[in-house]
DNA sequence: GCGTGCGGTCCACTCAACGGAACACTTCTC
DNA sequence: GAGAAGTGTTCCGTTGAGTGGACCGCACGC
């Protein structure tokens, strides 16, 4: 579609989505649209920079390189770092599933998962994306965003996840407000059934949200409000750390 | 230097390195050797798709979605989610830093680190690379790959990284055979001063090896060979955990 | 055997990309 | 405060990198 070389590999790349091990070069061009030759073309310059790599069979995988620049993006490089031993510390303590997010538009991106052997598999992943309006994470960060953020949150529409999503735009409002006043969000079965989690904001030095971090567990077997002071007192280190580095 | 489009662009994404939080145009400029305009506009395209992003000050920095791509590499998605559970064990029982690594040329890239608290600050780094001959990880691995990638190593040169780094091919050798037999790699202060580490290969089916993990701590205070048998076995549970999925 | 899908290659056309030059702006320096 | 030197941004005439339809050889399976 895109009439730049640019943005038809880019369109080639971003093809490739989670589970896709390896596509063949056929089916390349079916999810892109983009001529055969052309994709040949950029597929074989893109393996000699190893942003993809040619399997035995033929098949085309993301490569390394990709994966090594990634680890460069400032956005989640520094976080990560600092995060790390409040991270550490968290999963220690509880050993239920830990995360770390920042937002991006109106999703959450996770940057660190520790996982938890006895908790919930949760759908989150490393490098994955959710929206804001129906995680711990999402919810703590939206409530430390500006304004701007939460009606365009709003506009793109509270899609549900779960039986309990929260999809009344008031009702959404009403808990961000009091997230903002407790400076903890909670999360009961709204994006998974059984699944709970606390969450607390990680701020810059103008009261704004760059991340999150959260605990998450069984519903029944999990008291979030228990482990709530140990999260925010966790994000409030974090972000001091931030502003001091 | 190239003279195509993605080349080029290519180039001004790979000018990105550790440290480096944001570059401004110039230096970009500087860095490549691309026509500003050039860099100008292939930076405004890749902005558009979030694989840089612009700063208020008018800099660059490498963008989320790059960060998000990366995640989705194979080589390391499924590597490190089968490790998963087995690092966490070894880091459970021994509060030292673990890691994981990958194989790629004569090099190793490290695809998970879990930290301790006490051991050493070591320059190993998520998606950062190593040469094989200088670290347990890599001897594991080199000591059961194709004797074709043996000959790759020594004609890349055995580069000094600490006093006691391997340089002599002869010894080399000698070492990845006693490797090969036992199983099992150390090193003792060969990448850094004071630190020692075990590491234990991942073999695929065909006996080569497609990942190793290590156990890293301070010589005087750690005893390589008393884990030995923990990073073998965690090694060997992985290998099979690898073929059967 | 023939049809179908695959990866790979060719090559004449054409438009996307190039980059020198000029621009507006800030920040120094003399 | 004129000038120099740095920055990011825009313009536009030229041109060769990129395009993609067509074709090849191969491996399947009915």
């Amino acid at each position: 579609m895109p009439n730049s070389v640019l943005g038809r590999a880019l369109t080639v790349l971003t093809a490739f989505e989670l589970g896709d091990d390896e596509l063949s070069l056929a089916e390349l061009v079916r999810r892109t649209g983009v001529a055969k030759a052309t994709v040949h073309r950029l597929v074989t310059e893109l393996a000699e920079w190893r942003v993809v790599e040619r399997t035995p069979g033929g098949g085309v995988r993301l490569g390394i390189r990709l994966f090594e620049l990634g680890q460069l993006v400032p956005r989640q490089l520094g976080l990560r770092e600092a995060a790390a031993p409040f991270l550490a510390d968290l999963f220690e303590a509880t050993h239920e599933t830990v995360h770390l997010a920042t937002p991006d538009g109106t999703e959450v991106v996770y940057v660190q998962k520790l996982e938890g052997r006895a908790g919930p598999r949760v759908p989150s992943r490393v490098g994955g994306r959710m929206p804001m309006h129906c995680t711990g994470v999402g919810k703590a960060m939206l409530a430390f965003a500006p304004p701007e953020l939460v009606d365009e949150v709003l506009r793109a529409g509270l899609t549900r996840r779960a039986p309990r999503t929260i999809i009344a735009p008031g009702l959404l409002s009403a808990e961000l407000e009091r997230i903002h006043e407790r400076g903890v969000a909670y999360e009961r079965e709204e994006s998974g059934v059984g699944v709970t989690c606390v969450a607390a904001p990680v701020l810059d030095a103008d009261g704004h949200a760059v991340a999150a971090l959260s605990i998450t567990g069984w519903v029944n077997r999990f008291d979030p409000e228990r482990l709530a002071p140990a999260v925010r007192t966790a994000a409030l280190g974090l972000s001091r750390r931030l502003r001091h580095l």
